[in-house]
DNA sequence: AATATTATTTAGGCTTACCTAAATCGGTAG
DNA sequence: CTACCGATTTAGGTAAGCCTAAATAATATT
């Protein structure tokens, strides 16, 4: 059935997209038909033609040319923020009030963010006190849709011997939650990075909380997003 | 777009139909083809062909033949109170931890109602002590489906001179709950009926509360339900 | 009973968003 | 430089749900 709800008039579909399409660019480079396709559980042959339609939109919400992946417009861009500030603000709301735990919100907030208007949006967001993270650390775009700024780099990029804390994670990798969580890790948590095996790329962390060490994959390894204990020690060092 | 969520499998079409046509049957009989047009805000013809697919689903939800409304099926029933009791759930849990007012949630509600999963579902309920009612006083289905009985009848059953307790008020009629806030009517307001012209069945009531004297039409006496002082006091009384 | 009114159904279409199968494009391996 | 392979696009369908216009049935009026 058809559905217009939340961000104006923008199907409950286009939106996954944009929300898709933004996070697959947030790299720099555009997102290609097959990851949103993977993304979105579609076929390719769907994604190009629903990229065509947005791309020939009234106010475009993607730049596309053929074979070469789709960029966020600057409408795009906010219909994307849109829906995501909806999605952090639900998973914090239901984290906060309903006991759930951050493992386990992000399916709850997929099926209520294009249900949720423009008024129970700042509701939510003021009973949290206007919050800037999400449960996941994910930043939460502004009522004005900014997206606050992150400096966490993810685990792969560094190296034996350094320390850091724990300050995101993407929360799209099913299973990445729980696996965390069972090895002890989570937002805030302190790690140090005892050594990376260079033939497979496992990374072994110590979890200091725990004391505890526990051995990751790439596929965690570039999903959990940390700020180096060194970065923080010089504070607004890394500001740009 | 195609969505069908929370109650099993049911488009959110089909549970829009079904709870209109729980509400529309609650009299006794047949809810007819424009009845559930002006419900939902679509045209007869598309209730005509809405009806044939849902007599002729795998298990049937409503019973229906030509020209005589349709009646809900065991199982559309069960679907009707599933979304009923989310929507009522979710007027209670955005008026109880969000400042919403009684007559301002009904339509936040409706757009959540479909987005609602059992889990979700349940950890409200829980939240909130498992209400048995909600802000406009309308019963809220139990997680077994089962209706509370309501013992309330319309205003417009009382006679001259008869005290009462406003216990519900149906919140379809749009601007019946402003009209009714702005006369100092709640749930709960203790009311007299001072009289009822005869000629245009306008009623004239004292609002104990507020010693105050307010004039309501048909419009609003049939939606506006109330127990009547008597039968409270004879407590158990009326049971059947 | 005949006509008018209203309610309902039939018929034919449209849009959104999917899908599969069959081209086609573009880059890499020989 | 050419063949191949994976990524992408085209073509042709499907399913929901809605709509309008026209036909038909039931009810009301005279």
């Amino acid at each position: 059935m058809v559905h217009k709800t939340a961000a104006r008039t923008l199907t409950f579909s286009i939106q996954d997209y944009v929300k898709s399409i933004y996070d697959l660019t947030a790299a720099g480079k555009p997102a290609t038909t097959t990851a949103i396709a993977r993304r979105l559980n579609v076929s390719p042959a769907s994604v190009t033609g629903m990229l065509q339609k947005l791309a020939s939109a009234k106010p475009p919400l993607v730049s596309y040319k053929k074979r070469q992946g789709a960029r966020l417009t600057e409408s795009g861009e906010r219909a994307a923020l849109e829906v995501i500030r909806h999605h952090r603000l639900l998973e914090t709301w239901l984290v906060h009030t309903l006991g759930y735990s951050w493992d386990d919100v992000h399916g709850e907030a997929e099926r209520l963010e294009h249900a949720l208007s423009e008024e129970l949006e700042a509701r939510i967001s003021r009973a949290l006190g206007n919050p800037a993270r999400d449960p996941h650390g994910e930043p939460i775009p502004t009522s004005e849709l900014v997206m606050p700024r992150d400096e966490s780099v993810p685990l792969s990029a560094l190296r034996a011997g350094q320390e850091a804390i724990v300050r995101r994670v993407q929360p799209h990798a099913t299973g990445a939650l729980p696996r965390l969580m069972s090895m002890g890790i989570q937002i805030g948590s302190r790690v140090k990075v005892i050594g990376i095996s260079s033939y497979d790329r496992l990374t072994t962390l110590r979890v200091q909380s725990k004391r505890r060490n526990v051995t990751l994959g790439p596929a965690l390894t570039g999903q959990v997003y940390v700020e180096t204990i060194d970065s923080k020690i010089k504070g607004t060092r890394a500001r740009e």
